[in-house]
DNA sequence: CCATCTTTGTGCACGCGTTCACAAAGACAT
DNA sequence: ATGTCTTTGTGAACGCGTGCACAAAGATGG
């Protein structure tokens, strides 16, 4: 996604691989969970399986950020909290706008898993006049028009993009223009921006998509194995599929 | 992400490899949109560009689905939104529940780009009990002690977890066990999942979190390579340049 | 100090995904 | 028909990520 023109090979940031980072904040969620419960360590075994994951996985991600483990007994977990929230930059304050007021961006400005890592809501926006001044998650929503001071006076470097997939480019380049050099966006849209702006995006509709597919699937084995029983309509078609079809291809059919 | 036991080996779906399937819902937007402006044919570089990736990439993606396209030509748009559709299962329709209905939840419900795919929002759920019979986008809420009536009734096999993170694990195993054998998680929960049945996860501060990791690290290089000079606030960057941003893309949703 | 046991850290091999580069296929003009 | 031009479809090479399996490191007990 982003910049139209094409990327870098898959940049290993400072040596730690796209894919260890990913998976850094599921571990300092994990993490965070047995320091609230004051476990003072914790094994590259469980901590993976509560995070999910695989332990030798887990252990090679480690490495990348230096040997915290002592063998034989396994990682300090106040020591493991601290040095992955500052490999995060999670240390510090991260001030961002949301930019996009309606339900979705409203219920980001509630999320609660923002401010207790670090995230502070600075602004929310909204090109609607008749949203500005109204108070979402005890803020006050402010206009459009001054996004630009908004993001200046605020020293923003993070933007959420929550509007409509058509207004998100030109949202976007004004984010990028004010200063603005990473971007989430769950606007429906693939964003252009320049060299050195990274955009991560979610897409809701891309998520369900994905699940039918296996669903879908899912569906067409089950009713391949099953023995011959009256599988909808029993006298069938005559060989439909006339040519397209990657070969051994099962029609559509619905479950449930 | 399921736990149980880990799942097939990074299966190949049929043939069709994970990453060309999380990308099909890509190229079908980006038909789609074609479509509407009644442009017949396409050539794998210009969708490429539309849909934000590499052209020999998309050529290889839909060489899986078979030879769709005319050489010299381009790809027959609407003939390629049908066979995509197909193959992702939207032309069948799929009953969606969603679980925990507060901003995040009415958010989806009220979500356009569902509808428009095949997935209608059968039902929408919530514990407490005052928001039973509410009215949120045209659906009346129900109570979750109805759920598994709800899912069986409705032939439900897809469902949407958007409550706390507390509430999570034990919607999703009501949910499997009542029939649903996909599931989209938004709580910040590792989910744990039966053989057979797909969860997909959505966090809104992992991406957010991954950002800032991106983030510090452009101030640090940046910072770096400064002369001496005082470089003012940390997160308030400044100096834009033709930098190389990560691009990398490791989504944090995955899948199960 | 030595033996044993636990758990980390990592070398290595394998497979998936990406990208390049080009031959084959078809359109189109002459 | 024949030649030229465009664009697809794919063989092959490469790089990243994953997981196995084990040696090294430290804890613990006698």
């Amino acid at each position: 996604m982003a910049t139209g023109r094409n990327h870098r090979p898959a940049t290993r940031s400072r040596g730690i691989p796209e894919a260890t980072v990913a998976r850094l904040p599921l571990y300092l969620r994990a993490l965070t969970a047995l320091s609230e419960r004051s476990v003072p360590t914790v094994s590259s075994e469980e901590l993976a399986t509560a995070a999910g994951v695989n332990s030798a996985k887990l252990r090679k991600d480690f490495s990348y950020l230096g040997s915290y483990g002592t063998r034989g007994v396994g990682y300090d977990v106040e020591y493991l909290v601290y040095q992955i929230s500052r490999e995060l930059g999670l240390t510090q304050d991260w001030p961002v706008v949301i930019v996009g007021i309606g339900n979705l961006g409203a219920a980001l400005a509630n999320y609660g898993g923002f401010a207790s890592r670090g995230f502070r809501v600075a602004a929310l926006i909204d090109a609607d006049s008749s949203m500005t001044g109204k108070q979402v998650a005890g803020i006050a929503v402010q206009h459009v028009d001054d996004l630009e001071t908004i993001i200046d006076t605020n020293g923003v470097s993070i933007g959420v993009i929550t509007t409509p997939g058509g207004a998100a480019q030109q949202v976007c380049d004004r984010l990028v223009a004010a200063g603005v050099t990473s971007i989430l966006n769950f606007a429906p849209t693939v964003l252009t921006v320049p060299e050195g702006v990274d955009v991560r995006k979610v897409d809701l509709s891309i998520e369900l998509q994905i699940l039918a597919f296996h669903e879908q699937r899912k569906a067409a084995e089950e009713l391949a194995q099953e023995p011959p029983s009256a599988a909808g309509l029993p006298a069938a078609s005559e060989g439909r599929r006339g040519d397209q079809g990657p070969d051994g291809d099962i029609p559509a059919v619905m479950p449930a």
